[in-house]
DNA sequence: CTAAATGACTGACCTGAGTCAGTCATTATT
DNA sequence: AATAATGACTGACTCAGGTCAGTCATTTAG
């Protein structure tokens, strides 16, 4: 595990985080108290469903995905999660153990926060407060979003949100990059591999997206918004 | 709709909700300017998914209904709402529209409170802000297992989630009562209307449940979470 | 009192989607 | 260089679960 790219001083780098724009920097020197960055290479656990959750988690450099470890040792992919996304607050804050697992996709970057130190913040910062309640929020609201889409779409509608989730909010660009794996995508919609293949061949062949190895290309985003919202 | 049973002081009233004890009487009061309560008989709409989440809401008697109205008019069924349940808080928070709708199941006697005093409390209270964030952590951590169980679990296993969740959380009874619909059901569980009562037909058939019209009486609830549990 | 509407229920049918078995190409191992 | 392992891909088969058409019992409306 390398340790040059390790955070030491945390003020400049939780600036960047627009959820930590209202601390105060005495309040950024407590959150930074037990304080610690680790890196993480593809493949490893950044996070693991069913461990206290003592520490909320920031994604400072790199790229993970959150997912839920369901039943018969089948996933679902909550999330896909960049730089300055927080994990492990909902679950910190009712003293429970993790709901969900994060894994890193890249070699990431993550900090480890005290949530007790959080907690004190929460107290001391009314505005602060408010701003991780409207994160929590949102948090909420995509779950329903997903909800929704998982239970009323099917396989097509699903497998289209997917490609415009994340060309659209994670990549910002029409190409979706190799390090999701076709495996990744039938987690995030809730169907067998084979089924995302298949879909994902169909719109190929329809001139929906090129394939490219595992490289996904959105040639045409507006057929992909028709699929996604008839279903 | 009638007056009689309208909350006029709301001082006392509020001590009932869990949330609400930590308040001062004068963050009370300030809860109660702009409150009102309203009676809803059965099947009307308290809350209407895209209006503006102005108000928080909450039971204060009755029995309703939490729901997103989804693609082509099916709904999902959220919840089963009884006192002293709070909703619109998370979509208050962000400013945004109501994400769901909430409808009276049986006459319910509901109380609007105004957000933006609602906020102020929240600025003014730690402890309130405190508890306020967990009652939103527990409603996503809800989100996520019903998105798993939809998700992973096929007919039977949420059938059972169902029979489960409302004869031990919501009705604290063998006896589910006779408000609830098939319909209901089946919104609840994400299936159709047809299968979902082929699965409750199947159940009784194996002595699991019993059923007396709408009225459905769980009569081996250990078998019910064998059920719940293996998907 | 009759007619229409509603909701529980059932059987027949059909299709969306999972499973399985296997190919092919690519990467890792010895 | 040979072998094993991995992951994308495909076709054939199966089945869970949705749709449809219709019965029956109970309410509601005229």
């Amino acid at each position: 595990m390398k340790t040059d790219k390790l955070c030491i001083r945390c003020e400049n780098c939780n600036k960047r985080s627009p959820l930590f724009a209202s601390l105060t920097d005495d309040e950024l020197k407590l959150l930074n108290d037990d304080r610690h960055s680790v890196l993480f290479h593809e493949g490893e656990v950044i996070l693991k469903q069913g461990t206290r959750a003592d520490y909320l988690v920031s994604i400072v450099e790199g790229f993970a995905k959150m997912y839920i470890e369901g039943i018969q040792n089948r996933n679902l992919i909550l999330d896909f999660v960049k730089p300055w996304k927080l994990m492990g607050g909902p679950s910190g804050m009712v003293k429970e153990k993790h709901r969900y697992s994060v894994m890193a996709i890249q070699e990431t970057l993550v900090c480890f926060i005290d949530m007790d130190n959080l907690k004190k913040v929460l107290a001391s910062n009314s505005e602060f407060s408010a701003q991780f309640l409207i994160y929590c929020s949102r948090n909420y609201q995509a779950a329903l979003d997903r909800l929704v889409g998982i239970s009323q779409k099917q396989m097509h509608g699903r497998v289209a949100d997917a490609m415009i989730y994340l060309s659209e909010d994670i990549y910002n660009s029409q190409t979706i990059g190799e390090e999701i794996s076709r495996q990744d995508i039938s987690e995030y919609t809730a169907m067998s591999k084979d089924s995302a293949i298949r879909v994902l061949k169909e719109f190929e062949r329809d001139q929906i997206v090129s394939l490219h190895g595992r490289q996904i290309e959105v040639l045409d985003s507006g057929k992909l918004h028709d699929i996604a919202d008839k279903g």
